[in-house]
DNA sequence: CTAAAACCTGTTGACACACTAGGAAATAGG
DNA sequence: CCTATTTCCTAGTGTGTCAACAGGTTTTAG
């Protein structure tokens, strides 16, 4: 029941875009430094949302990428889906695949189907914009008693 | 974001035995024939639901399984906390593990903890007896048009 | 005494995750 | 045009966990 490091890694970057979104193109070499993060493991992710189409890339000097929205158009829902696979708990909920054979007599598909509506109701509804807010209401905290 | 395998077997498992608590002790042999499931694997998941307390072992012949209580004494989210180690979406909100350094100034730990909360309070209520009955309802699915 | 069951310990194969490695293609500045 | 910088692309690799198998020991009803 975990999301892993891509899915983490890849809210950060968005955050990391968003907050520096004014300084023009931001490269993912900034990105994997502020963030302390492998430069390397880092573009395949960005690879993955750039095409997306969450953040647009520009190639060669003085490049970088930048969102392509503004961070309320993002739900954290929407990133995670994408890099992680899936927010279903189970694989019989997953749209593409084929649900089991059981699912008919299941005693769980109708608990799980719960669970997954409350994740994605809950992730759905949180913006990238929200968590940048909240980022910047927390970086204050270095400096509190 | 997936349940493991052995969080669904735990479930099926304590599903299985309280739908047959009317006959007895329920040996793995059985639960494992009814569910499809390996009965050497089963003994693993459910040697720790017994160490645990949520069921009672009986050796020896005429011996098996049963629960400790009533089914609607147990919840979803006590059971799969148990043998999934832990419902945390991420490391730094599980209760023993030390949280990472960068804690006090993160984007994001608000909002795995709000994930978080709603996750353990959406199957915080859900008890085994809603999961048996909402079981039994489904069985006579197989009998529909 | 025997067989059936829970209990215990170790091993294994497969696979995904989290990276590492080494480039190719594009492009701004000189 | 040349070079450095950046994204973009493909492949490999070590580690660990998951899921299951294997082979027992202990308990106990009949």
């Amino acid at each position: 029941m975990k999301i892993s490091t891509r899915g983490r890694y890849a809210l950060r970057t968005m955050v990391d875009l968003a907050q520096h979104s004014g300084e023009g193109l931001v490269t993912l070499k900034d990105v994997a430094a502020r963030q302390d993060l492998s430069q390397k493991y880092l573009e395949q992710i960005v690879t993955q949302l750039s095409k997306a189409g969450l953040v647009k890339g520009t190639r060669g000097p003085q490049g970088g990428y930048k969102l392509a929205r503004a961070p309320k158009d993002y739900t954290v829902a929407e990133i995670l889906e994408l890099v992680e696979g899936s927010l279903a708990p189970v694989e019989c909920l997953e749209a593409d695949t084929n649900q089991c054979d059981r699912c008919s007599s299941c005693a769980t598909i109708d608990m799980w189907t719960g669970l997954y509506k409350v994740v994605t109701d809950y992730l759905g509804n949180i913006t990238l914009e929200d968590v940048v807010r909240r980022a910047d209401a927390n970086a204050g905290n270095d400096y509190m008693i």
